[in-house]
DNA sequence: ATTTTCCTCCCGGTTTTCGGGGAGAAATCC
DNA sequence: GGATTTCTCCCCGAAAACCGGGAGGAAAAT
């Protein structure tokens, strides 16, 4: 069988020292190159053309799950592995949705990095056991709902959040799209109850995310 | 001459991992212990006494910097070394008045730790490049160039808007830093006096566009 | 040594947010 | 045609944000 190549992302050179050493002791894989800069990853990685991509959530400029949604739009057969520090729920679904194929914590032990990589490259799937119990005890919140951020609100939400997130007052949002104070208020309550999150500064960073505003 | 005893705080095993890794290779330094706890580590390093203090400042609980400031009051002699992954001005400044040993970057080759920890060991001190670099760059700043509205706040102004800007309430906010909810309420109004904005979202703006969370 | 800024906390008050609802009309989906 | 979603507006109450100010002590700057 021939060795899976694997192409490690993450900005810390340190992280990156650390994966580069287990991965060194497990064998049957090869680590083709790193980098530490997302951005500059997006345009390489399709010339290395690696079996599994081992990822970082958070990085400056192009997070981990953006940089997967863009790579997997060209080379849907590549896996994914991603790193995190902190665990949310709206990431892990996200995630899932992206059909992230691993999804482990940073600070969990390098057997857990052994595992997924041996799951990844059998094709199956892992997830550390946080992540499904972060999905577990809250997919009774939301049943089915298999939300991708900001895709599950309607026009008329997504004006509204766009409005929110530019610092206008409810009063300011009802005055400019000419309805009333209320209604705003029913459209940002819907809002945060779609993109979980219970205050303004929630939503601002959701609309900023996702690029509704600068 | 006696090894010199290290502790490490962080609260990442991989960190942590790595760190070890390198400590074990460089003769002359002991690892006594490691914690990924801060709160933890206030409480057992006096009892460990160890030569230098290798903390991460990003840390949930207690920071790096707090969990210096804390030690130093009663043990200025012990030596400390602060390890970031992300540069910030303000933070650098706070770390040289606490007078912190070394200031290293994570992202960064193990050399850097390695200088560090050699510096440090003889009564010196360790800041790497980029470090000088933002505080050479802040003095030309001084003279004239704008003044990009975030350099007016204060440290702990800077502090409270980004736990805003993550859509922490205030309430949570004063747990967190063990203050009142009056004082972050006095610190917002004078953030956003400053700032010349008047709701969260225009924080969280703004503190998005700085840079001080992603 | 004195001024100034920073940090902490408090007061009283108004406005807005936030978390539950409900409800009717229109558009859209099946 | 019927069901569902969307959009609009309303109610209530508790909580939080917002506004203006004061004030004392610590720390830093001059």
């Amino acid at each position: 069988m021939d060795k899976k190549s694997i192409v490690i992302v993450d900005d810390h050179q340190m992280i990156i020292d650390g994966l580069s050493r287990i991965i060194q002791e497990i064998p049957g894989f090869e680590l083709l190159t790193t980098y530490h800069d997302s951005i500059e990853a997006l345009k390489k990685i399709p010339i290395w053309n690696p079996d599994i991509l081992l990822v970082d959530l958070e990085m400056p400029g192009l997070n981990g799950l953006e940089l997967i949604r863009r790579l997997k739009q060209d080379f849907p057969e590549l896996k994914t592995i991603l790193l995190t520090m902190h665990l949310d729920r709206a990431t892990v679904k996200e995630a899932l949705s992206l059909k992230v194929n691993a999804y482990i914590l940073k600070n969990l032990d390098e057997f857990e990095l052994r595992i997924a990589l041996e799951k990844v490259s059998k094709d199956q799937n892992y997830y550390s056991s946080p992540v499904t119990e972060v999905l577990n005890s809250k997919s009774r919140q939301i049943q089915k709902t298999s939300n991708s951020q900001i895709d599950e609100l309607s026009n008329r939400e997504r004006e509204v959040l766009k409005l929110i997130a530019e610092a206008f007052s409810t009063k300011e949002i009802a005055d400019q799209l000419s309805l009333e104070v209320s209604t705003i208020e029913t459209h940002r309550k819907s809002i945060m109850r779609k993109l979980n999150t219970r205050n303004v500064a929630g939503l601002v960073r959701i609309a900023i995310q996702e690029g509704l505003v600068s």
